[in-house]
DNA sequence: GTCTATAATAGGATAGAC
DNA sequence: GTCTATCCTATTATAGAC
């Protein structure tokens, strides 16, 4: 039988699947590249994930899990709703870029889960999105951000997900930076 | 030998190998699967094309080449920089929106492409960046946006190419009202 | 919890006939 | 240009010893 999903060894072997899903993508990591980098043999593997799947599972959950704490953490004692929203975006974009691994799985692979995997995570995904849709909400009824509310926030995520495909960590610009930046662009300067 | 590249019938085999990686992923497509969607066995699949990266390098130059026809399309004789921008955005979000498949594939599969493919197509992708750069560059001179125009090209973009991950075409909004909204959100209602 | 060994199959690609 | 047949390897997953 398989550990318990919240044993400190698996929470170890996950991170180090995150690290591999990130560089290659879910397919064309083979279990046997996952079991090298974890410094055991491919059928050890399978004591600890009933299959490959799972562990993509794994990984998105735990992209999701610490987006969410880090996202909480930002709007913490944040008031006003032009800081949260720059708070929250550099939260997202701090998860992404530098910290880059599960939550750029979480992003990126929801189409290798299995559908009980997905019903799983969706509820996560829901929660997560619903942080945002709050923060736009308040930029909206204050008056620094006008339109569609779940509109607004795909455009922004967009914006910030596709990050991911450009950013270069050893550039000029830090991933606050970028942020910030958006924020402006959305006419909302830094007051 | 494979036949020419430009042969009548490798652009229809191209066409259904786009739709089958737009619905399923690259990597997650088989040459089986492809195979059947043309009609042919995954033998005679090899007659048209080397291997199979080869297949989705002629998906990806094709969702380039007729995106940046449409983009061209699109500007052509439209004069004021806002309305470029928002007819050069209604013009991705139809390539992506309306006719998916090769444009969706040449945004979401570079990974799997070998350097070779990718030498011949990181041209095309420039070019193509090149003209949102110059149409950024003009709002950027008229006033109507602000700020760092690659940083714009990135965002816009990022938020347009995100649109594949939630529109749904049989929802309210069109692909035009996207590219209007985006373009409010930016400071550019239309005039 | 990890190992070795191996089963079972799927996947990309080729050869040669028609 | 397509078919059949098949090769060859990579891949996921299992079984049983330590």
């Amino acid at each position: 039988m398989t550990p318990p999903n919240n044993s400190k060894r698996r929470k170890e072997l996950v991170a180090i699947a995150a690290r591999l899903f990130y560089e290659q993508g879910y397919e064309r990591t083979t279990v046997r590249m996952l079991a090298d980098a974890m410094g055991i043999k491919s059928g050890s593997l399978f004591h600890h994930f009933n299959d490959k799947q799972e562990i993509l599972c794994a990984v998105i959950q735990d992209g999701m899990e610490s987006a969410m704490e880090i996202a909480r953490q930002a709007l913490d004692g944040v008031a006003d709703p032009k800081e949260r929203f720059l708070s929250l975006s550099k939260a997202h974009l701090s998860t992404l870029l530098n910290d880059r691994n599960a939550h750029v799985v979480a992003l990126y692979e929801w189409r290798s889960l299995s559908d009980s995997s997905l019903d799983l995570l969706i509820g996560m995904r829901d929660e997560y999105e619903n942080l945002w849709q709050k923060v736009i909400d308040e930029c909206v009824e204050a008056g620094v951000l006008k339109g569609d509310v779940p509109l607004i926030r795909r455009f922004t995520l967009g914006a910030l997900n596709w990050t991911v495909q450009w950013y270069d960590a050893s550039g000029e610009k830090s991933s606050d930076d970028l942020a910030k930046a958006l924020a402006e662009l959305m006419g909302m300067p830094a007051s």
